[in-house]
DNA sequence: AGTCCGTGTCGAAGCGCTTCGACAACCTAT
DNA sequence: ATAGGTTGTCGAAGCGCTTCGACACGGACT
């Protein structure tokens, strides 16, 4: 393993010379410069990490905690991991895999360990447990999701009040007037997930604003369940005529249970999906969407925190304005009789 | 931060009695653990991450090598990821993320800075370019996956090969003697992807000595581009009656195509697929399927690489058996007439 | 009583880097 | 010519830990 004081003494300088022309935080002669690139090559060096974290107090490493549950969400949180990642690297920073499976501890290890200069955090619950740790321990963060109480945080989100709005609105636009909400797995809601709650709110808000009626059913995946759900909803209220589905496992059940009951889509029955757009292109009936802007947020989130680290930012809550994109399953409500 | 010699003076002995009562390296008398693990409670005590990888030359870290593309499995690349976290932190290792974009380089870098004791490699092509490199640098590894020299590497899969024969034996069995592939997308095979190779090889081969048929086509996933591969499958063999599909993407559209079309799973068509026991139990008919064990992959993973680091493990090829389980999707090929 | 050994503890060195203060060399302005 | 300011480089200290050799002590053996 080469050193930092190989490549000096390869290059004819001290090691200090080295060390500031890597950081550049001290200026350094072009000629010298060059001599110890130069070794550096030649002895492809690569600096210790552990040494350099020592020093430095720096471990140029960001935390990235992901649900352990990999019942919901997968591809947006893959999306996001590694968006997380790519971007981070751009900055320097390499990203620790934790799962949520340490909870609350893993905030303290890393905290207390130097481990990381920074955390993200996926899956926040409304009240989560982890948010008091990460405030007293002062470490950088910055949340993907929103917790009910955000002071002295920062977060990053797409508006899902705003997304859930945005579907009553172009439902009700088009004349609808009886909407059913298929959600994420009753466990999502269980445990006070923001964006579940969110979306709905803003959907129902909005909805009393515009006369609609709303009828939410959360819903595992899979197509056996979608079917006993998809019945109680037309027993319940026959009119149904929209759909909000934010549940990728369900919207392609949903879209083959209605095609196979006969309801066309979007001729009898409107659909929106909350999803990324490859779900919503991809899908038997090209779905008109809100968009899951996972890479976005992914990067959004480290570029805050890189900010931080840099002594730049602030904290603050970040909405992504959702964009709502007419495909081809909304329509005008069919005429009665 | 609390250091170690902090927690020594407030426990009244030296340094190094500290790190020997962590490490258990070497015996501490029952009073003096005991004080020591006190103090280290009450001060709150964490070991520094740098001081210790650059003193003992050990990070605790196994990096883990993603694929970038999003292209493909992701289910599967997730909980393979998920498993290797927590199986590493069982072990007392953290995972670092490293994603497919560096390309080799993360594996010099890694290797360089002593970042990570040993690394994970997913999504292995036949002949991967990070491979030289491993070998020549030393650095502990496992592979997920199987490339095609596999001289002084540990890796670990599904048996693809036998995956593929399983399949035409089972349809074979049934009396279909007309099969058709539905493979992953096209850029799958054209970076040689070890996984999707080997299926088609060992399908290929028990195929021509079960007298089988077989039409092979690369799919990407999507609901368009599955009625477009349906339909030439058709009319290519129209007497096509079992389809092996390996692309999570195209279940769905697989089923609803067949549906529509009239053709009646298993009564007319049987179906297996390659896929997770989820995706399997989830689709709208419930798949025969041989499962990919994602977990059991990520948990094996590390544990060889534990046990390497630990001066026990061994160079090796671990291929997991195949496990066909029958569900509702396959069965007698439908009398003629 | 003296020797030997195992056990538990300590002190010190050093892992490879960053960073601070010092300083030599040079340039510019008086 | 001289004071003052830059610029580029160096030496040394120290980050917090692990680990090696040393050693004191008490028990078991001659």
């Amino acid at each position: 393993m080469v050193t930092l004081a190989e490549v000096a003494q390869h290059a004819g300088v001290s090691a200090s010379t080295v060390s500031y022309v890597l950081s550049g935080k001290r200026s350094i002669s072009a000629g010298t410069r060059q001599r110890v690139e130069r070794s550096i090559q030649e002895l492809g060096y690569h600096p210790n990490a552990g040494a350099r974290a020592l020093a430095s107090s720096r471990s140029n490493i960001i935390a990235l905690m992901v649900p352990l549950r990999t019942d919901m969400y997968v591809p947006v949180m893959m999306e996001i991991a590694i968006a997380v990642a790519t971007t981070a690297r751009t900055h320097g920073y390499d990203v620790l895999l934790l799962t949520g499976e340490e909870g609350p501890d893993a905030v303290r290890r890393v905290t207390g360990s130097g481990l990381a200069d920074a955390m993200i955090l996926m899956d926040v619950e409304l009240d989560d447990e982890r948010l008091p740790l990460l405030r007293q321990s002062g470490q950088p963060s910055v949340l993907i999701g929103l917790p009910a109480d955000t002071t002295g945080l920062t977060c990053v989100d797409l508006d899902f009040t705003a997304t859930g709005a945005l579907c009553a609105e172009h439902l009700a636009m088009l004349g609808h007037r009886d909407i059913a909400v298929i959600g994420e797995a009753p466990a999502v809601y269980e445990r006070h997930t923001g964006f579940a709650e969110r979306t709905l709110d803003g959907l129902r808000t909005r909805s009393r604003e515009l006369g609609l009626r709303v009828l939410h059913r959360p819903c595992e995946g899979g197509y056996d369940v979608m079917a006993v759900t998809l019945a109680r909803i037309f027993d319940e209220r026959p009119g149904t005529t929209g759909f909000v589905v934010q549940n990728e496992s369900a919207v392609a059940p949903l879209l083959a249970l209605l095609r196979q009951q006969g309801r066309a889509v979007p001729e009898d029955v409107s659909v929106i999906a909350v999803c990324p757009d490859q779900v919503a292109t991809q899908a038997s009936v090209r779905l008109t969407s809100v968009a899951i802007p996972a890479q976005e947020m992914g990067r959004r989130a480290v570029e805050h925190l890189v900010a931080k680290l840099d002594g730049r930012g602030t904290d603050e809550v970040v909405l992504l304005a959702p964009e709502l994109t007419v495909r081809a399953s909304t329509g005008p409500v069919p005429s009665a009789g």
